[in-house]
DNA sequence: CATCGAGACTTGACACCGTCAAGTTAAATT
DNA sequence: AATTTAACTTGACGGTGTCAAGTCTCGATG
């Protein structure tokens, strides 16, 4: 608890409400799961009532995209670190930041679903602020693989087509396999490295 | 509201419960969005009290398994009606079943996002005999797929990878742009169909 | 420095949710 | 016909999100 939360114990004035908020859930995420994120336990882990929140973001649906919005920071910074410790050809590049896709997704697994649940239909609901800034997030962290996949687009094909490629097979392979997560369905015996998977797809680029 | 429905609605013997709750729950989500779905809303639309299903289904959880069992069953359906009107040659097949796998994320979009949201991690909380109807329909799904990408399997590769690569693909294509949903971040231009995406892969293989 | 207004909370209440317990009604069995 | 079991209903509880009214703190102003 931060000098700010017992400042809040005591007193109407949290100081840094928001951010606690935020940093509350990405540590209740982290240790019981996506599912187990609501707005009371934040605003309990932050040390305030549960109504307080209400003043910085618009209802739990705001909370999540801030919360969201910090998960695409870090999945990008992610991404990026991969990049760094990698030979600067191409290839090399882009399987780094697959790789560091995949490294999220497995390392952050609950605020990896929560940035892809289901996005409700109505964002004018969010609070316009962390909308904004969900946006600019969200565009970042994609920012990474658009650029990655750049020096594979071609006139001789639909614009686009190598990100769309390589996003639908690196997010498909982490929402399928990036967690050893009990599964209805499953191939049999072990699933192979995405590593392995990625070159199907690459040689032919 | 069915002759069973009525029925309820007089007495304690619904006749058919299951099936009207598993019914239930499916048009709801039509109409109303995947996070629409509640135990309260489907006994109601069934016309019986809020308890009712505890006879049947051992909690929602059990109830949303039923479901997405159904879900598994409409989808091999809907993969294997593509694939019985297209030529028999593996290609042709392949991307049949694809064209499936996305018209069913698209015409049942809720559906398809209840069955592929993250799994609870216990399993054993679900009724036992509605867990075995739910893992036989997912394996009959996810068979279809299977099957149609054997042919291109190699002693070269790693076992299964193939199927893999295709299931990551579609799936993710299917997950990121199976509808045009709100999105933080979006490649710029159009989405290019994915019969363009697809020969990107299967041209290697 | 005192006052006022705005910001930042708290308290309490409501409706909805899932789950449980106890009770009631209908069907099946003996 | 009586008994047992199945299939419900009713009511309650705790947790949830949201709203309204109230209270406390900080910043602005004179």
């Amino acid at each position: 608890m931060t000098q700010a939360d017992m400042t809040a114990k005591k007193n109407h004035h949290h100081g840094d409400l928001r951010e606690a908020l935020i940093t509350a859930g990405l540590e209740i995420m982290e240790e019981s799961g996506f599912e187990a994120l609501t707005l009371r336990k934040c605003a309990a882990r932050a040390g305030v009532s549960h109504a307080a929140p209400a003043h910085h973001f618009h209802g739990i649906i705001s909370l999540k995209a801030a919360i969201i919005a910090r998960g695409h920071r870090i999945f990008a910074a992610t991404m990026r670190a991969r990049a760094a410790d990698a030979l600067p050809d191409p290839m090399a590049q882009l399987c780094a930041i697959c790789a560091g896709y995949l490294e999220f997704s497995e390392k952050h697994r609950a605020l990896f679903q929560l940035m892809f649940q289901p996005t409700p239909r109505d964002l004018s609901a969010i609070t316009p602020s962390v909308l904004e800034e969900l946006m600019f997030e969200a565009g970042g962290s994609y920012g990474v693989l658009r650029t990655a996949c750049e020096p594979f687009e071609s006139d001789k094909r639909a614009p686009n087509s190598v990100e769309i490629a390589v996003w639908s097979m690196v997010h498909g392979y982490a929402m399928l396999f990036g967690e050893t997560e009990t599964r209805e369905a499953a191939p049999t015996g072990p699933i192979p490295d995405f590593s392995i998977i990625l070159p199907i797809l690459t040689l032919q680029i």
